[in-house]
DNA sequence: GAGAGTACGCACTTTTAAGTAAGGTACCCA
DNA sequence: TGGGTACCTTACTTAAAAGTGCGTACTCTC
């Protein structure tokens, strides 16, 4: 079996420790992170909506990553100044892109799960 | 633009707390693991060789991270008997399904990384 | 024979992410 | 008057991730 390819940025197989997209990486990569963003591929979506999926996350947390994934242009926040409050939350463009990437790693992870934590199995 | 595809897995859209995904969800979005297992993609390599690449990482953390991936049964460890020691590490099967979807992830996050972080840009 | 390379394990400390708990607003309903 | 809802913020605490430094056993080079 052979190496799936390596995109030209990283063709030398080293990555840059200083570089910015270790820190994008750990926003997105971060336990809640990965769960909003799917999420949100799915479409508009309201700050308690947003709560009862991704099941377990505390309000602070809920805020906190809603709030870094703003600041790095991934996810748009449309407050109404309606009583009682509603705030929308959807991806942008470049959120969307990155969220067509998450959806098959969180679906692979899913059904692969079971296995890997149960699972007696042999590694071949 | 509309949604992408969830798994039938969830559905419901509901990501479910106690669930061993989250769990193997945490190993491979850590912070080394991706990179690591990103490395590995390009076919076997030796310890000291993923110490360069995975540039900054201490030996206790790949060491560590490299036991993880090998209990999840992603990673493959082969210690040669010889002197100097060596020792090769490679994916399994699974772990080469795992690292498709994520050299995707990490090409996108390399290219986007600048606009992310430098950028005063819009999100339209 | 002094020093460097290889692949770690172990104990300790620091840093960071995450959790807990409480409060605040501005209304609406009973 | 007193909840209840929706969307947060702040302060404090804990748990987990990551870093630091040292030791090992052997061998090959200078």
């Amino acid at each position: 079996m052979k190496a799936a390819p390596l995109p030209p940025a990283l063709a030398d197989g080293v990555f840059p420790a200083g570089c910015p997209s270790r820190t994008v990486l750990d926003h997105v990569t971060s336990k809640w992170g990965v769960l909003l963003l799917v999420a949100l591929s799915e479409g508009e979506q309201r700050w308690s909506d947003l709560r009862r999926r991704a099941e377990g996350i505390s309000e602070k947390m809920l805020a906190q990553t809603l709030k870094t994934l703003e600041r790095d242009g991934l996810v748009r926040r449309n407050a109404r100044p309606v009583i009682p409050p509603r705030v929308d939350y959807s991806l942008t463009d470049r959120g969307y892109e990155l969220s067509a990437l998450l959806v098959p790693l969180v679906a692979w992870t899913f059904e692969n799960a079971g296995d890997i934590i149960g699972g007696a199995e042999k590694a071949k």
